[in-house]
DNA sequence: TTGCTCCTCACGTCACGTGAGGTGGC
DNA sequence: TTGCTCCTCACGTCACGTGAGGTGGC
């Protein structure tokens, strides 16, 4: 999807609106709107990080290709940024668990509870087993 | 936010043109866009249940309120469901590990594995020891 | 018949994108 | 000076909402 720009380094209006055939008003229309948030120079030039540039990627795509207004892109890239966090929450939940049963275990086992943490006979990948759980869960 | 309409009956046009203050021509702009899908009767006549009017509504807020267009909404709508897609499943996990950490427990001190669940010394209501899990959760 | 429904066509308004025009700093 | 930047103002186009007009079934 991007397959240019994986330099770290910043950009001018004239160069994003060149990578992105777009016009530079368009640029500052959307800033105004408050999609974007470029950094600007002392000069107060607008300066387009990698970061940005990948925020207006999907702004165009929107724009472009669905066809969303102003408005709904302010809330789709809201709820986009909410879907993230949960993502990374239950990423993070499923991490602890998967730690804390094998420390159990292990206590259980009347093992060292501490140290570097050993697999026993593969255990508890919980989410391979998930379909068989609660027995209310499809309704 | 939905005071009224807690029958579960089906509503004509025209009816629900006067309850939400929307012209019908609206109603079927958002319907021949693919925002809302009301049943028919035999005689080809929209009839709009609780479901429908609850996504209504949403639609309502998002357009009248907030001034997303049709594609937004198609967008923004589509991904509410997604997001409670993910609850749900981040839900029926909670009370899988919940569970299945009990009855490990059980096992452990060599009760009947099996038969009621009887919470031991108010065990992992985990959620609340999240905070202090992976160390690379805040950056 | 009356009052609803269905549909298509067309218009007014407004948001979005873009162009022009004038300014200032590297 | 040249070529960039900043800004504001204004215009063309199009989507959205709505009105009119004609049709058909309970």
């Amino acid at each position: 999807m991007s397959a240019k720009r994986k330099s770290k380094g910043a950009y001018m209006i004239s160069a994003v609106a060149e990578m992105y055939a777009i016009h530079p008003q368009t640029l500052r229309l959307y800033e105004r709107e408050g999609l974007l948030k470029p950094s600007r120079t002392e000069g107060n030039t607008r300066l387009y990080t990698d970061e940005d540039l990948e925020r207006l990627e999907f702004i165009l795509n929107l724009a472009r290709d669905l066809g969303v207004n102003i408005a709904g892109m302010a809330i789709i890239l809201q709820m986009r940024e909410r879907m993230e966090e949960m993502n990374r929450q239950m990423q993070s939940f499923v991490e602890y668990v998967r730690t804390e049963m094998l420390t159990r275990m292990q206590q259980a086992q009347g093992m060292a509870p501490q140290g570097a943490i050993v697999p026993m006979r593969k255990p508890m990948i919980v989410p391979a087993r998930k379909p068989a759980v609660a027995g209310k869960a499809k309704r």
